[in-house]
DNA sequence: TAGCCTCGAGTTCT
DNA sequence: CTCGAGGCTA
């Protein structure tokens, strides 16, 4: 054997050190300060120092116990049949699927040409494993998997569940141990956290909000107050045996689940029964798709050998299950470093604080900036430049930071201080005593406002200038052929193509663009000129309500508050707008380029088959696009909004549909699919 | 005046 | 998607 070097030794120790140090947050305290993935990490690379120089793997390395202790307080419960940790295939590829398989089959010794294996294919839930004990069809006892021989025993807490049957249907056995994860589900979860941050608001002490749903699980689970427990909304799902006695075994696995399921245990619904690595592979793309859309967290999906008497003939090795594995999706958390912070500068003067991040892969993709919202956003959570922090990127695909490592901070790390002049062209930064958001006070001056004023002019829901994005503008404006939306009118042909990246052909794609979007609505118009506190729906109103662009510039802040939707705060900023000169100028200008719509009288009520209904779309509809859809509503007098509440008439459910669908259900609005649309758009 | 309902604005990456 | 804030209503 090779000499060890010095310095790998101690690293070895290092590792060790700070492997314990995380253990005891993560099992002991139930407040880690690190996400998983930073964990797996540590882990892996002392696990990789003790495969080349296993002299160093002494008895005590973490590496070789299962982590968890047995609190105090608590009873200690001897597991029959341990609780096992299974296999983690490392790659995030469908790589892993074939390496088991392949495993398995070698194991078995099996040729090519035999028949493919079937696998149960099933979640991998991020919860809490705990084993139950019926006996004669009564839970007796419940137990944490503690270090995999001796748990906790937790049963008055986990009576707390409702999910739980205390007595199965049909069940008379000596003794059936079910193992499955006690997890808490995402709504359930943010509930949790607003319960707690309004605690914490109100001053209590000692409460603190949690950091995903599996630490508040594990935390509930592992309380000595079973009323703690009991306020949580714990959930459990059942994927597995414990020690049996006088129960008639099933053959496999999935019949095994199956026959929990007539018991009145629950069991996930997501799971299936597959032929080979294809199928493995399958059913980690499928889950991989709905994953975000799942009601709770996963880490990824576990594959079993179906075949109980397979599993026999593959046995154990060390701790882990040959018969069982479990596949990964990227982490939706990791640490990295604040690099940066930087102030954007957005259309109405919003300044944004934006960390500038040391890249990082997590969630599927690196991500290396992330928004800190406002200075009361960062304040809260104290971010400095220097820091390392959680960056989370979950259902909600933007990157969040999530939190500081405290631990982490080096002694330089900077405080960030709100701009006191704009960073792009420096006037004042203002900020008002009761608003969240601080602005830059140079108008359109500032170049940046001016920059996103006409990105918002040209976009696709306000004036729709197909090939007029930032990228363009940015160029026009800094050589100054752009500085008002009218100007967008008189660009030549010529000089467009003669910028960067812009061949003649996409010039003159621009230029018909241009020239097409001259022709436009009231509504479209009046979003795209960016008004204060005007979006789209106010626009869409006040076009509704004036019918002519003069007869709303004419109109007394007291008309103009008529209009539904329309108070004191946005009737001001409309009658400000029109009594600026430049904006005037602007107008008028757009108007002789020959920007125009057709004006109507001014209409009371609108009529149509579907006045006075509210409908909110989610998911992607089959056939038509969500503009569609829109408009064809709008058409007949419908109302569409983007939030569900009791008023909604009907939520308009597509493929793939979010949190709204949720909503609907709970609140008893009816859900119809594009079908049902079109039959109401028929009638 | 409190609390709900909406709307607006800002955001990441491929 | 989420937050903040304006408008409306009980």
């Amino acid at each position: 054997m090779s000499a060890i070097p010095v310095k790998v030794s101690k690293r070895a120790g290092e590792l060790r050190k700070q492997l314990e140090y995380h253990n005891h947050r993560y099992y002991v305290l139930d407040r880690p300060d690190v996400p998983d993935a930073e964990y797996d990490r540590l882990f892996r690379e002392l696990e990789a120092i003790e495969t080349q120089y296993p002299v160093l793997r002494t008895a005590d390395s973490p590496t070789q116990r299962i982590s968890g202790t047995v609190l105090e307080g608590f009873a200690p419960v001897n597991h029959v049949v341990p609780m096992l940790s299974i296999r983690t295939e490392t790659d995030t590829e469908a790589s892993g699927a074939e390496s088991f398989d392949a495993r398995v089959r070698r194991e078995l010794e099996l040729e090519a040409s035999d028949p493919p294996i079937e696998y149960a294919c099933e979640l991998k839930f991020d919860g809490l494993a705990i084993n139950l004990r019926y006996e004669r069809g009564i839970l007796v006892q419940a137990a944490t998997r503690g270090d995999g021989a001796t748990g906790e025993d937790v049963t008055h807490n986990i009576r707390t569940i409702k999910q739980i049957p205390l007595r199965l249907n049909d069940n008379e056995a000596a003794a059936l141990e079910v193992r499955g994860e006690v997890y808490i589900r995402r709504d359930d979860f943010n509930q949790l956290n607003e319960r707690q941050r309004a605690l914490i608001a109100s001053g209590a002490k000692n409460e603190k909000t949690f950091v995903n749903p599996r630490n508040a699980a594990a935390g509930a689970v592992r309380q000595l107050d079973s009323s703690i427990a009991a306020k949580r909304s714990l959930s459990f799902f059942a994927y597995g045996l414990g020690e049996t006695r006088g129960w008639n075994l099933p053959d496999t696995h999935s019949a095994v689940l199956d026959a929990f399921a007539t018991m009145g245990l629950p069991v996930s619904i997501d799971r299936d029964v597959v032929k080979g690595a294809a199928g493995l592979s399958a059913f980690h793309d499928k889950i991989g798709a709905k994953r975000d859309s799942l009601p709770f967290d996963i880490d990824g999906v576990v594959y079993k050998v179906n075949s109980l008497a397979l599993q026999k003939r593959l046995g154990f090795v060390t701790r882990e299950p040959r018969w069982a594995v479990a596949h990964k999706y990227p982490a939706h958390e990791e640490a990295t470093i604040v690099r940066d912070v930087e102030f954007q500068v957005g259309r109405t003067g919003a300044l944004t604080p934006v960390a500038r991040l040391e890249p990082v892969f997590v969630g599927g993709v690196t991500v290396s900036n992330a928004t800190l919202h406002n200075m009361d956003e960062l304040r809260r959570k104290d971010v400095r430049i220097g820091d390392t922090v959680v960056v989370r990127r979950a259902g909600d695909v933007i990157p969040e930071v999530v939190q500081v490592i405290a631990e982490r901070r080096p002694k330089n790390a900077h405080i960030i201080h709100l701009p006191k002049q704009c960073p792009v062209c420096g006037s004042e930064v203002e900020q008002s005593e009761d608003e969240a958001v601080a602005r830059c006070s140079g108008g359109l001056f500032c170049a940046a406002q001016r920059k996103e004023a006409l990105r918002h002019f040209a976009s696709r829901r306000a004036m729709d200038i197909e090939g007029l994005g930032s990228k363009l503008i940015d160029q026009l404006v800094d050589v100054g052929m752009l500085r008002t939306p009218a100007d967008i009118y008189s660009l030549k042909l010529n000089q467009l193509a003669g910028l960067e990246r812009m061949g003649e052909k996409s010039a003159a794609n621009v230029f018909d663009a241009i020239e097409k979007s001259k022709t436009t609505t009231l509504r479209r118009f009046l979003y795209a000129i960016g008004i204060r506190d005007v979006g789209e729906t106010t626009a869409g109103t006040l076009a509704e309500h004036f019918g002519s662009l003069n007869r709303l510039i004419d109109a007394g802040e007291a008309e103009t508050q008529e209009v539904p939707d329309v108070g004191p705060v946005i009737a001001a900023h409309i009658h400000h707008f029109f009594r600026q000169s430049h904006n005037i100028e602007v107008i008028d200008a757009l108007r002789s380029a020959g920007v125009r719509w057709s004006e109507q009288e001014p209409k009371k009520s609108t009529e149509g088959p579907l006045i006075g209904k509210t409908f909110v779309i989610t998911g992607t509809l089959p056939s038509m696009n969500r503009d569609d859809a829109k408009d064809r509503i709008a058409a007949l007098g419908g109302k569409v909004s983007d939030s569900v509440s009791k008023k909604t008439t009907y939520v308009i459910a597509g493929a793939e549909p979010g949190s709204k669908l949720k909503k609907a259900q709970a609140l008893g609005v009816a859900v119809i699919d594009e079908a049902g649309l079109l039959a109401l758009l028929s009638q």
